[in-house]
DNA sequence: GTTTTTATAAACAGAC
DNA sequence: CGTCTGTTTATAAAAA
């Protein structure tokens, strides 16, 4: 068939000159959603009364500040409860300086969030006091959070409506009485996709990796690594890892990696018991990194 | 390589 | 009327 590029120009597209944004697409790689292929399920459309919200899994996280790692201080299910990150050896060094904020803030705002469409609706809507919002506060609860979406080509609304009528995760509710505010539905999360919304967000590069890592209950359960180190690891020396491969100079690549992406800027001792409890070569790697790294 | 997921664009209908 | 909301289809690219 011929091209079908070509198309009637829509009387009200909402994406004006919105092709060239392909130079900036996928600088992150997306996370991925563990939903169904079928899209097909009709929604069950739930009624309001924020009933939506019995969940044990009453994150309180996405506080009020403007700090993206700031979102990461969860509350329960097991996840990072303090914020962001515990500090495992006991002094009080925080986990982020207020350069790292800067430096994450600045690439929220000129590059595209290594988020999902499904996931920057999630954390909206978890964010949001009865966990439900209309589509508009998604929208501002987004630009809030990720300045790039104020001169990110104008289709990115259309993606996020797109996303909540296909995506299996959101549910709407209709607001019943009358005209409280607003027009249009409330939209939250259908507690069955729950986990996998959360299981995402984990397996995201940066910085959730960070903020999202649980710490191990059990001994047993401290045997590989989180998913971004895995494929740093992976990418690096083409093969996989376990904790316990991972020797003094990898550790080094690790952070060093981290640290140019971003992640981490010098709070070295965090990085390494957060992942490598176990790690035997420690001390070497601390007074490796003292002598590498500039603070910024 | 194939399949699945995600992003983007667009047409369109209905509500406001 | 125009704008916003929501659904749907199509296509491409990225990820798995």
């Amino acid at each position: 068939m011929g091209p079908v590029t070509g198309m009637t120009p829509d009387k009200r597209a909402e994406a004006p000159g919105a092709e060239k944004a392909a130079g900036l697409r996928q600088i992150y790689r997306m996370g991925s959603l563990p939903e169904a292929a079928d899209a097909a399920r009709p929604k069950a459309t739930l009624v309001d009364s924020e009933s939506a919200d019995d969940e044990l899994t009453n994150l309180n996280w996405l506080h009020e500040s403007t700090n993206l790692l700031t979102y990461f201080s969860l509350g329960s299910e097991g996840l990072p409860i303090v914020s962001p990150i515990y500090d495992i050896e006991g002094d009080n060094v925080p986990s982020f300086s207020p350069s790292c904020y800067q430096n994450l803030e600045k690439k929220s705002a000129t590059s595209k969030p290594p988020y999902s469409f499904s996931l920057l609706i999630y954390m909206a809507i978890e964010h949001s006091p009865n966990k439900s919002l209309p589509v508009k506060e998604i929208y501002s609860w987004i630009l809030e959070r990720f300045p790039y979406f104020a001169t990110a080509p104008t289709g990115w609304k259309n993606s996020v409506r797109h996303n909540l009528s296909l995506n299996k995760c959101f549910q709407k509710v209709e607001r019943s009485h009358g005209k409280v505010n607003g027009k249009g539905s409330l939209w939250c999360v259908d507690p069955e996709y729950k986990p996998n919304l959360i299981q995402a967000l984990k397996k995201q590069p940066f910085p959730s990796a960070l903020a999202f890592y649980t710490p191990p209950a059990s001994p047993t359960s401290r045997s590989s690594c989180p998913h971004y180190l895995t494929s740093v690891l992976k990418q690096n020396h083409g093969r996989s890892f376990k904790e316990s491969d991972i020797d003094a100079a990898t550790a080094m690549m690790l952070l060093n990696t981290s640290i140019e992406q971003g992640i981490l800027d010098c709070k070295h001792k965090q990085f390494y018991t957060l992942f490598f409890p176990s790690l035997k070569s420690k001390k070497i790697i601390a007074e490796n990194f003292r002598s590498e790294v500039c603070f910024s």
